[in-house]
DNA sequence: TCATTAAATTGTT
DNA sequence: AACAATTTAATGA
């Protein structure tokens, strides 16, 4: 039987599954997902590349399909603030674009990752032409609303074991990141470096829900077992047990 | 395909 | 922050 071995090891997926990994290709009829898809950048990012930058005009709407972005600003002082982390299958820049102001925030990839970009232009005509992609992009807008509200409970939190919950679950979001699925592709470091925690504590908080059943930690990796347990477990602060 | 080695990631102090 | 243990990736026969 013929061997189908490629001839090189592929370091990222053929163009086909990549175009399968981007959600809201299906919900477009024939004439517009072949304009979408004529028009649709696909590019590598490195370790810290950025994908856009604060004051930049918007040139693309952007998307994951595989890797690990983050999303963060600059305030007055220079600090950086960390947003949220992007994975695969994650769009975003949808309220910039719309508005056609400049980038509001900094998107870098935090490890290496493929990345999609729709120009702005076919963006417009497809909110021109197709009510599949606006229930798209409006169902996008609402769920992270909600995301964006519940990352202010979680600034709040002091209790670092809900932090890590609360911010995995934002990650795990089927809506907004259809291509992350059962398993999340993201070190210990990376996500300590998102939640703002050192490596050990979000290790120590990792166990804490392993324990609880609620995720199972693999190498590189973290699988979900119970994504609403994530939204709503609870934990006794330390030292604090019945005050 | 398998064994060896290097690199990355995790667990622990 | 540093270290050891574990897992994966790379290399070459």
């Amino acid at each position: 039987m013929p061997s189908e071995k490629p001839l090189q090891i592929r370091q990222r997926m053929a163009y086909e599954a990549e175009l399968a990994s981007i959600p809201w290709l299906t919900v477009l009829r024939p004439a517009e997902r072949e304009r979408a898809i004529a028009e649709l950048r696909v590019g590598d990012a490195q370790a810290g590349d950025y994908v856009c930058r604060i004051g930049r005009p918007v040139t693309y709407w952007f998307g994951v399909v595989q890797g690990l972005l983050k999303m963060s600003s600059d305030n007055a002082q220079g600090m950086t603030m960390t947003f949220t982390g992007v994975p695969p299958g994650g769009w975003f820049g949808e309220g910039t674009a719309l508005k056609r102001e400049p980038y509001r925030y900094n998107i870098q990839a935090l490890r290496k990752s493929v990345v999609a970009g729709l120009p702005i232009d076919t963006f417009d005509w497809l909110l021109d032409h197709s009510i599949g992609f606006n229930r798209f992009v409006m169902n996008q807008l609402n769920e992270r609303l909600g995301q964006f509200i519940a990352a202010r409970e979680i600034d709040r939190m002091n209790n670092p074991d809900l932090r890590v919950a609360r911010s995995l679950a934002a990650l795990f979001n089927p809506v907004l990141y259809p291509g992350v699925g059962e398993v999340l592709r993201i070190t210990q470091q990376e996500l300590a470096y998102l939640v703002g925690l050192s490596r050990q504590r979000v290790n120590e908080a990792l166990a804490a829900l392993h324990a609880q059943e609620i995720i199972r930690i693999e190498y590189g990796g973290l699988r979900v077992l119970d994504l609403e347990g994530l939204r709503s477990c609870m934990f006794t602060a330390k030292g604090n047990g019945s005050a």
